[in-house]
DNA sequence: TATATTTACTACGGCAAACGTAGTACGACA
DNA sequence: TGTCGTACTACGTTTGCCGTAGTAAATATA
């Protein structure tokens, strides 16, 4: 069966990340549950990639994290908020996604199977 | 501008170089010269790019490499022909780009320019 | 005729993102 | 008591893209 291409995937994580702090803060791993259930299962994050992201965007002033704890419980997890510069960075994203989508799919060649 | 994402194309250099040999061998130039006018100038491939490409996929069996001249001088050309392997695995490809750009698609909100 | 541009590559090294592996630590649950 | 889920960090490797540079022949331009 035909599986996600990371070699694809590789120049939207940070816009993937970036689209699930678009509504309010979050952390790691809500955030990669997030991407496994609006993907239907069909991406998991690497926990690597993700904190390597969280990282790479903070340096890029795209985030900010802060320390915020779990409910209920004193322990503690690193939040991460999207920044105004992180806003403009990820709806730049979204534009130069669909404009290289729009090349590539020229030499794209859907397999027929759906002739009828 | 927006440009090209090379992140993303990254994952897409082996699929377009192999679409461009579907229906007849090529070499490198002729073949920067088919993406360039295939994208409408939106896609320049490096040189670099296409030719550790070449070597890449030689070595994997998707492609073969021969010795050609031009017409008319005796330059030698490297010509290279896509192999039965490589067919297959264009089309996987394919097949993977399709569901790679169905996720991704989630994350991506389109700008509502176009709202009318 | 001299020079610049186009054609057609090769070699080498650097970079950045993804990822494999491993390890830490705490809480809940059985 | 031990396993599973949560929530990370550290470190090193791989891979593909790309910058720079160089070669060399053919063709266009001055």
């Amino acid at each position: 069966m035909t599986e996600i291409s990371s070699d694809v995937i590789r120049g939207c994580n940070d816009t993937i990340i970036l689209y699930c702090l678009l509504s309010e803060p979050s952390y790691g791993y809500e955030i990669s549950k997030m991407i496994k259930t609006k993907s239907e299962g069909k991406y998991i994050i690497k926990e690597t990639t993700l904190y390597s992201a969280f990282s790479r965007m903070e340096k890029n002033g795209y985030v900010e994290s802060y320390s915020g704890e779990a409910e209920g419980s004193g322990k503690k997890r690193t939040y991460y908020r999207i920044t105004d510069e992180g806003r403009k960075y990820y709806t730049e994203k979204c534009e130069e996604w669909t404009l290289t989508k729009e090349v590539i799919e020229r030499f794209i060649e859907e397999n027929s199977n759906g002739n009828y």
